[in-house]
DNA sequence: GCGATCAGCT
DNA sequence: CACAGCTGATCGC
């Protein structure tokens, strides 16, 4: 996205109007426009997310930021901008940006889970003291109070609806563990994604004393992450090029084996095939649809955070990178008050499982006292199959994309 | 021909 | 649906 305030796009890489680039974290979505020819113009990063990017793209060049302190970076004609790198706690390496400069104060979320740390970024220099003075003659809402703090937040709004209440993190760990403890030794496939569930994987392996298994690229990727240590061994293995003999082995010695989702289900048919014990999981944000899709395991075996076993055996845990929304309200209630741009596109209310995003902004402006909401729609589905090549489909002509604000008083 | 991008899918 | 991808088709260098 392309600031309003200043010329400077996070984690979108095709602005010919930008002036500075930079990128929260490594999952793909965040990428858009990068490749490895990419110049337009200076990039910078995490020194996790700048590792992980050169894995990728070796010939990217990528200024490394430290956490915690504060980079002034040239941006034109004289002006320049200070930036600070916040820990996001969404993925290794995720970080929040803290923009300060002639525009006042911007806060970019990126992709985050509230952390106890998170109350800390109102007691930052640029959002305690810098803006004051800025705020008074830019922006007429402020000048009245004469507040300090943020111009506006640029917030991750993932799960922004009241029904998205998934627990902590470390609580569903804790769960996990506990629960195949009683069924060890065997295979646990962890449904994961190229990057993310880390600290899922070596929970387990710790409180199991076993180890983690995972694909030779993503070996690679925890390397970068720093995720190397003598307490839990992680051991290169592609589970689909497994032999039954090795498959057998590993069930019977017990493992944390990290898959990709396309994979799941074959793995566990490799494994069954094999006559092995296994048993796969699923730990996503989405975890609710599955406890309506899926037969629920029976009473006995309930504990509170499983939320569905399905048929063929995945164990489907609420596992979430992102904020609860009372945790968005929350992080929004420790920051001065300030206008909110949610950084993804708001869905409406159609489908089975989507969401009221319309609702979600409502209940967040009332909740957490937000001045402003502002968004862009997500396309509306097409539901009528279209036959026509993309190349004739192209030529009807691009759709725009609609802006929008909510502002509290038009509310209720 | 090949890498980049997009449509469609889960 | 889609957290964040993957696959296969097509674009374009």
């Amino acid at each position: 996205m392309l600031l309003e305030e200043v010329p400077v796009a996070v984690d979108s890489f095709n602005h010919d109007g930008g002036v500075l680039f930079f990128c929260s974290h490594a999952h793909e979505d965040h990428l858009k426009g990068l490749n490895k020819k990419w110049r337009k113009g200076p990039l910078f990063a995490s020194a996790i997310t700048r590792q992980l990017l050169l894995l990728k793209w070796p010939s990217l060049e990528i200024t490394a930021l430290e956490l915690g302190r504060t980079y002034q970076i040239p941006l034109m004609d004289g002006l320049e901008i200070e930036v600070y790198l916040i820990d996001a706690n969404h993925v290794p390496g995720s970080v929040m940006f803290l923009f300060s400069g002639y525009f006042g104060s911007v806060l970019y979320t990126g992709d985050f889970r509230l952390h106890e740390k998170h109350q800390d970024i109102a007691s930052l220099a640029p959002v305690r003291d810098l803006v004051g003075p800025f705020l008074q003659v830019n922006f007429g809402s402020f000048s009245k109070t004469g507040d300090k703090g943020l111009s506006r937040i640029y917030l991750d709004n993932t799960f922004c609806d009241p029904r998205f209440q998934q627990p902590s993190r470390e609580d569903v760990a804790a769960a996990i563990s506990k629960r195949f403890r009683r069924k060890w030794p065997c295979i646990i496939f962890v449904e994961s994604y190229r990057l993310g569930k880390e600290t899922l994987l070596l929970h387990l392996a710790q409180k199991l004393r076993s180890r983690v298994l995972v694909s030779e690229e993503r070996k690679k990727t925890m390397r970068a992450c720093g995720f190397e240590s003598d307490q839990v061994q992680i051991q290169s293995c592609d589970p689909l090029q497994a032999s039954e003999d090795l498959l057998q082995t590993e069930a019977l010695r017990g493992c944390i084996w990290a898959i990709s989702r396309q994979n799941l289900r074959k793995g566990m048919w490799q494994a069954s095939d094999s006559g092995c014990a296994f048993h796969g999981i699923r730990a996503t944000g989405w975890a609710e649809q599955a406890r309506k899709e899926e037969s629920m395991p029976s009473c006995e075996d309930l504990d509170e955070n499983l939320v569905a076993v399905s048929d063929d055996g995945v164990f489907h845990y609420l596992y979430s990178d992102h904020c609860s929304f009372l945790e968005l309200v929350q992080f929004l209630q420790f920051l001065p008050k300030a206008p909110v741009t949610f950084i993804s596109p708001v869905g409406s209310s159609e489908g089975t499982y989507s969401f009221d995003g319309a609702d979600g902004i409502q209940k967040l402006m009332a909740s957490a006292s937000v001045p402003s909401i502002r968004y862009s729609e997500r396309p509306t589905r097409c539901f009528e199959k279209t036959s026509l090549p993309r190349a004739k489909r192209k030529a009807e002509g691009p759709h725009e994309e609609d802006g929008y604000e909510q502002k509290k008083s038009a509310g209720a």
